[in-house]
RNA sequence: GUCCGGUUCGUCUAGGGGUCUAGGACACCGCCCUUUCACGGCGGCAACACGGGUUCAAAUCCCGUACCGGAUACCA
């Protein structure tokens, strides 16, 4: 029979981090073995659904490119179904009806209110002591019939045990006398978590469960459910939890944002790189390849790969470096930083484009980069698996252009950490309306006063020396392609990196101070920050005529 | 309280009786490169919860203790 998993949340918030990493296990599980993956909402209880809730981990789901098959399961809708197999075991003999009056939930914490009962209750509490758990049949009938409101609970018997191999765990047993008469269907007629999971899966013919750790203990009362039935059990499979710093709960009320999936779409995350991280907490295969494309992870996912023992999701809320999972950012650094180009640039766009940055310049030759990349005409933009564009930067690449931007968005990556780097740190290459940082500022240039005369200045010798004119192709060397000519027809030299570097050198030589002051001043004008590439790049990248302007600029000084 | 589960560097983890003076990664700290840097290179710090067994041999198996977590609802 092939494998039917399915990840079933309830609409009670947006999809976090624990959740995302069952629904990533179940639909790595189902690829590796060729199964199927689906979505049920588990939406019983309707005074805490919402659609928004459903909306926004659809939306997650579909951000960590877990696709799953078929259509998606409402629980709510199989309502019916779960009440008649109430029904049926009521009918049976296996369940019976409860009219003691329903307690009325009082406020405040009602966690702490049922441990404190149980606390209270200790051990000396008996299971089957319910009152109404071998009333005649007849006279639970009348009492039915005569209108007094029931719950509906499941028989327990007496003597035994049930039974299961977890597939992570092992195996796992419990008296029965631990497990009391479970409530099947609510007085008010809803049905009630277990029965309408163990309904839904049999109707799913769901083959595996694979859920958090946290419903081992409800695995029992499902089995004595699925016993009731006379169904067999699938196979469970339970995941150790995430827990936050400190070994606690991770909550959305305690922890805030870091749980929520959107908080990480929001930062400049890449799914790719985030489900990678996911992957890795609670599951290992054993080697120490840590970098797995998607492809891979199905490959590689198995059920003994997965922990015992709980993660914890580390990260500070105090350290704005490490807001969330330390290794979670630096994997998004390093996708970032060593993914193919071209699978970066859209993203690139994306956010360039939110933030009013983007050009249409930008575009590879007039056409949408995204259609390009997708099409089948990728050979003729990027030849033979290439990562850059077939055009050669044989002059300085004209600022605005799409070669350009392809260069630029190359050049800066090495040092970025989310896709948001871009808009941000990056501002200065896209755009004239960028921030200084005070600390670059105070570091870099209001240390060295000098530096307010120097760096005009410097732009009056790069105007002297420099022309924007492309060195001419007759001035290649045939053998390297490379320009040999440094002077344009004009006569000037071409604003090149090895070009830069003699002027700037001779211009601090003049100057008596250290090569290290001028540049990193120039680094602060040009883009507003203290760390970055070379700055011969930076100087070549930012253009002739961007550099002049912004060494000449008041704006930082003032 | 009771039941269930867990425990290897700060964190994620490798490890399934000898190859473990315990490996990798992140973080951290040094050094190098360099015009700076959150890139890169090299190096360092740092862990088998504790106590008993079993065994020639235990991080690995067994038992206990401690600690942590989960569950204990007419929530899911």
């Amino acid at each position: 029979m092939s494998v039917r998993v399915r990840f079933a949340p309830s609409p009670t918030g947006y999809l976090h981090i624990g959740s995302a990493r069952t629904a990533l296990f179940n639909y790595l599980y189902a690829r590796h073995t060729g199964g199927k993956f689906l979505l049920r909402i588990e939406d019983t209880d309707l005074a805490r659904s919402t659609d928004e809730s459903t909306r926004s981990i659809l939306e997650g789901l579909a951000w960590l490119e877990l696709e799953h098959d078929e259509d998606v399961v409402f629980q709510s809708d199989n309502a019916d179904k779960h009440r008649e197999a109430a029904r049926r075991l009521l009918a049976e003999g296996k369940a019976y009806r409860d009219f003691t009056p329903k307690e009325e939930a009082g406020d405040g914490n009602i966690k702490e209110a049922i441990k404190e009962r149980a606390r209270a209750q200790g051990s000396e509490k008996n299971m089957r002591d319910n009152p109404f758990r071998d009333l005649s049949a007849e006279e639970s009938d009348e009492r039915a019939a005569s209108g007094e409101p029931f719950a509906i609970r499941l028989k327990v018997p007496e003597v035994g045990k049930t039974v299961f191999e977890d597939a992570v765990y092992g195996l796992q047993e419990r008296d029965y006398k631990e497990t009391e008469d479970l409530v099947l269907l609510r007085s008010d007629g809803h049905p009630l978590y277990n029965l309408a999971v163990v309904c839904d899966d049999i109707e799913m013919q769901i083959t595996h469960v694979i859920r958090g750790q946290d419903h081992l203990t409800n695995t029992h009362k499902q089995i004595l459910i699925y016993e009731a039935l006379g169904v067999t059990p699938p196979i469970f499979a339970h995941l150790p939890l995430i827990m936050a710093p400190g070994k606690g709960k991770l909550s959305k009320r305690k922890h805030g944002e870091v749980v929520s999936m959107t908080t990480y779409r929001d930062a400049g995350f890449l799914a790719a790189a985030f489900r990678n991280s996911l992957a890795l907490l609670g599951w290992s295969a054993g080697e120490e390849q840590e970098i797995y494309s998607l492809k891979e992870l199905v490959e590689k996912f198995s059920l003994e790969g997965i922990h015992r023992s709980n993660a914890i999701f580390n990260f500070s809320e105090n350290d704005p470096r490490k807001w969330t999972d330390n290794k979670a950012i630096w994997m998004n650094a390093e996708y970032i930083r060593t993914m193919p180009l071209h699978d970066l640039l859209p993203f690139v766009k994306t956010e360039l484009k939110a933030n009013k940055l983007w050009r249409e310049e930008y575009e590879p030759e007039g056409r949408a980069l995204a259609s390009v990349i997708d099409s089948t005409e990728v050979s003729e933009a990027f030849p033979e698996g290439e990562d850059r564009p077939v055009a050669r930067a044989v002059d300085v690449r004209k600022v605005g252009t799409y070669d350009w931007y392809v260069h630029t968005v190359d050049l800066i990556r090495a040092r970025f950490f989310t896709l948001k780097d871009f808009s941000t740190q990056g501002r200065a290459y896209f755009s004239e309306d960028f921030d200084f940082d005070p600390a670059a500022i105070t570091k870099n240039l209001t240390k060295f006063p000098d530096l307010e005369t120097w760096l005009p200045e410097l732009a009056t010798r790069f105007e002297a020396e420099f022309d924007d004119e492309p060195a001419h192709l007759n001035d290649l060397d045939p053998g390297t392609e490379e320009p040999v000519a440094l002077r344009t027809h004009s006569g000037k030299l071409v604003y090149n990196e090895a070009n830069i570097e003699t002027v700037v050198k001779a211009f601090t030589e003049e100057k008596g101070t250290k090569l290290g002051v001028i540049m990193n001043g120039a680094r602060t004008l040009l883009t507003g920050v203290a760390v970055g590439p070379s700055m011969l790049s930076v100087f070549e990248t930012i253009g002739l005529e961007r550099t002049l302007m912004r060494l000449r600029s008041r704006v930082a000084w003032n």
